[in-house]
DNA sequence: TCGAAAAATGAATAAAAATTCCTAAAATAA
DNA sequence: TTATTTTAGGAATTTTTATTCATTTTTCGA
């Protein structure tokens, strides 16, 4: 807390005037952004497209929130899976929560796709952990990493992965 | 401490006998079992096959054993993310780097997939990023899930989306 | 069985870090 | 301008928790 302070040019007890203690400063911090993020995506959502091109469109607007948000998202990573705080009380939870909320507008979406026959028939829940988790693992690369390229430029690898596998075609029977 | 001695039913101090101290301690922990599926990973890299079903018979491998290890991998999924650990000292840095050593491998194999004419024509560091993102995203959900169902029951979809992707056939040109 | 060496113990200590709280400064109203 | 309320500051306090170390217990060879 007193380095908190330092560095933001407060007093360490005026951070008590703005926040209730360590870990509701933490979280307010995860939250507003956390909110942000989801309020850019609900706002894509709404739009009417076909449900690939909304995969796509919701995918470059993360890429690029992250991106434009590498600080925080170091952090938010790291804490999405810290189950320490996750468990312990319902400031973590919150975070938790709004992940959740995404995961199942991201299971919508892939219903809407099987429902229009534009994806296969398998579990849309599935579908949208499958997306989920290959866009982190670039994520994470990217973060990791000295970061000599660009997020974004790899919208098109993540899209042909998810959409299309890697199994190459002239091997299918 | 205190309460790992109590847990451990030792006494606080004897853990200073086998311990330099608790971030050794912790990542011994780590270390152990990273150690473990190493080994078990890389005994299959040895065996002769082709190589999609090489990273079958990896990817089954793995979930057996975060089967068998749930605890740990509850602890060990938030500590790959951690950089607070990660990047202070060499301790945290060992587990990072035998994960970078599993990524490696797996480029490889994604390598002779593509010379082989298995996989597609797409940088193989990708194909690995991917696939390990896939997994990941299952391990976590089935880590936090009241864990009603088998992990390894999740293998076959893990290999659809990976290798054939989402995408229904009858949309393509 | 005895005695020396090794190992275990946990209360005491030290270090780190969160929170409080009293004082000083600033803002606002009369 | 002065009085009053509100906000800021940071040293002192409290809490927490890792580590130490003097003491006890166990082990084991003679």
């Amino acid at each position: 807390m007193d380095e908190i302070a330092k560095r933001a040019e407060f007093g360490t007890g005026s951070l008590y005037k703005y926040f209730q203690g360590k870990r509701d400063l933490y979280f307010s911090l995860i939250d507003e952004k956390v909110e942000e993020i989801t309020r850019l995506v609900g706002a894509e959502l709404g739009k009417d497209l076909p449900p690939i091109d909304r995969i796509a469109s919701i995918l470059h607007l993360q890429l690029s929130f992250i991106q434009k948000n590498r600080d925080f998202f170091k952090i938010y990573i790291s804490e999405r899976n810290c189950f320490q705080w996750t468990m312990k009380d319902d400031l973590g939870n919150g975070v938790h929560e709004k992940f959740m909320a995404y995961i199942n507008s991201l299971e919508e979406v892939m219903r809407q796709g099987i429902a229009g026959g534009e994806l296969k028939v398998m579990d849309p829940r599935d579908m949208a952990h499958g997306f989920v988790g290959i866009v982190n693992s670039f994520v994470f690369e990217w973060i990791m990493s000295p970061r000599a390229y660009s997020l974004a430029s790899k919208a098109q690898t993540i899209m042909n992965i998810f959409f299309k596998g890697v199994r190459s075609p002239r091997t299918r029977r």
